[in-house]
RNA sequence: GUGGGCGUAGCUCAAUGGCAGAGCACCUGAUUGUGGUUCAGGCGGUUGAGGGUUCGAGCCCCUUCGUCCACCCCA
């Protein structure tokens, strides 16, 4: 018969065979009970959500390694996450619950990204939400609920880091930089400290030309302060957005200026005020690259680093608020008492999710190799709620693990073989197939693990087989037993065997197995 | 998106430009009702695809597809 071309999995997509299996079962069985305990219920939700969902606030990466596609007209996509979905519940069927509420959630999720070691295009997600809880309270029991999850699957020696949106994000804001720039310099936190900032602005220029002007170091409009059009503009930039776009357009239309039919009106105002502000965006991005470099060196063991920020922010001329809720959050944790990893409160950290406001945090443990991996990830999402369009905002926050990157950490350390097939059931003729099912029949009404041999192979390569397979017991079932309804038991370890009749099979079996342990 | 590695039997992989091989798996027999071993044999290939160089290409060159890994980012 001719092969036809053989069908790979897709890339970035896995087929889990027996050993791993178990393992993530295992781990995702035992934190689904660890949350459990903690009062967090599990609920289901859909792997295929509308694609609005995720474009709503998740940021662009996100949106960019989206699964979607246009179905009978719908846009669908495969969920990313299950943050979104679970809030998107919420508003949906929820809002009616006391709070706070306490769920949990497991399952696959898919991101179109370059695959790698420890890194899928599907893998699953477990993970925990408090919604309707605000302050360190709600902080610490978040935290120390992800890191009891790793202790309960054994794993002790794990690194907390910590970090916080709102002291960089509230810092930008008030600078009064472009809410666009404000996004990208997010995003460009790790690069900076990576890569430093004449990278930074290189991948700005490179992202968003029209900041070009911004980005170079001399301002060559200094001597143009007093012509007229200066004047102008400065009056525009003391507007709002909404109120210097009325200005510009009333003028235009009061002068009887039209402009170019294929371009919108409103377009092309924005452009040109757009414009206008860019050029005073340029002294305050680089307060706002100078306050990055400085923040992202803030990183370590927490009482230091939370000092060296609190000085950062009195420099900066920056309320320490956040600072002092991290503050708060620490001590609550200590409360529990139960973290024995090692804490590290980083400044400089910052997740691809964009939808969080405060908190956020990820744990890393050591592969075999050495190497550092991320295998939870997770915060405070306070104005989620009402990006999805729920009555009122709600503080919420949460975190999930990734269950294949913890099973993997779980290889080295316990690498339990799942069992194969206890018991094997050999008819050794066409006839004493029926006797054969109804035996595993019964055996299996006991929980009693049994295959069937159908290979219809001669009784030495059956026994071999089973043998290989690592069956504990064979029933022979063939012509000598047929006439007294019999069967013939062996033991595969000790070679002996017994016949016993088929409606004490069952029996005799579980008792053997029994004394097994 | 950037940079590497690898595509040879069902699977894992060998093969200084010179007869395409091994292990595992599968099948048969030694053994027609007694297993992990052993032995004998068998099945199995358009060397990812297409083009080029050469007397001769699995090997060198170009193109393309697939895949793995690293950067980026993340779980």
């Amino acid at each position: 018969m001719p092969s036809a071309d053989k069908i790979a999995a897709l890339r970035g997509m896995r087929d889990v065979f027996s050993a791993e299996y178990a393992r993530q079962r295992q781990v995702q069985e035992r934190l689904e009970r660890h949350l459990r305990l903690h009062g967090y219920q599990p609920i289901d939700l859909p792997i295929l959500e509308n694609t609005e969902l995720y474009l709503r606030k998740s940021g662009e990466d996100i949106a960019a390694r989206l699964y979607q596609f246009d179905y009978r007209s719908r846009r669908v996509a495969l969920r990313p996450e299950l943050t979104a979905s679970i809030l998107r519940a919420y508003v949906e069927h929820m809002q009616d619950e006391p709070l706070p509420l306490r769920i949990q959630y497991s399952g696959p999720v898919f991101r179109y990204e370059k695959p790698q070691q420890n890194r899928y295009r599907q893998f699953t997600l477990s993970g925990a939400e408090l919604l309707g809880a605000k302050g360190p309270r709600a902080d610490a029991e978040i935290i120390n609920l992800a890191c009891g999850g790793l202790e309960r699957l054994g794993i002790r020696d794990y690194q907390l880091v910590i970090g916080h949106s709102d002291v960089l994000e509230s810092f930008l804001q008030a600078l009064g930089l472009r809410k666009q720039l404000v996004n990208f310099l997010l995003r460009n936190m790790e690069n900076l400290r990576k890569r430093g900032i004449d990278a930074v602005i290189a991948s700005l220029r490179e992202i968003y030309p029209e900041f070009e002007s911004a980005t170079t170091a001399t301002s060559a409009s200094a001597d143009g302060e007093h012509t007229q059009s200066q004047r102008l503009i400065n009056l525009l930039r003391e507007m709002t957005d909404d109120e210097a776009h009325q200005a510009i357009t009333d003028f235009l239309h009061s002068l009887n200026i039209r402009i170019d039919a294929n371009r919108e009106q409103g377009e092309v105002v924005e452009r040109l005020l757009q414009k206008i502000r860019e050029d005073q965006q340029g002294p305050k991005l680089r307060v706002a690259l100078e306050f990055m470099r400085r923040l992202g060196e803030l990183a370590g063991e927490p009482t230091a680093a939370l000092r060296q920020a609190q000085a950062l922010a009195a420099d900066f001329k920056l309320d320490g608020a956040a600072l002092d809720a991290l503050g708060r959050t620490l001590d609550c944790l200590a409360e529990y008492g139960d973290i024995s990893g090692d804490i590290e409160l980083d400044f400089g950290l910052n997740r691809g999710l964009h939808y969080y406001t405060g908190l956020i945090f990820e744990l890393h443990c050591t592969l075999e190799t050495g190497e550092a991996i991320q295998i939870c990830g997770g915060g405070r999402y306070d104005n989620l709620v009402s990006i999805l369009g729920g009555g009122e905002a709600m503080p919420a926050l949460g975190f999930a693990y990734g269950i294949e990157r913890l099973a993997s950490v779980l290889e080295t350390a316990k690498g339990a073989a799942p069992e194969a097939g206890t018991v094997c059931v050999i008819p050794v003729a066409e006839g004493d197939f029926a006797s054969a099912f109804a035996a595993a029949k019964d055996l299996r009404a006991r929980g009693i693990t049994t295959e069937v041999s159908i290979e219809g192979r001669n009784l030495s390569r059956s026994l071999r087989q089973a043998d290989r397979r690592g069956a504990r017991l064979v029933i022979i079932i063939g012509e000598a037993e047929r006439a007294d309804q019999s069967a013939l038991l062996r033991d595969m370890r000790s070679r002996q065997e017994q016949p016993i009749l088929q409606a004490e099979l069952a029996e005799t079996v579980e008792e053997l197995l029994s004394a097994d342990g």
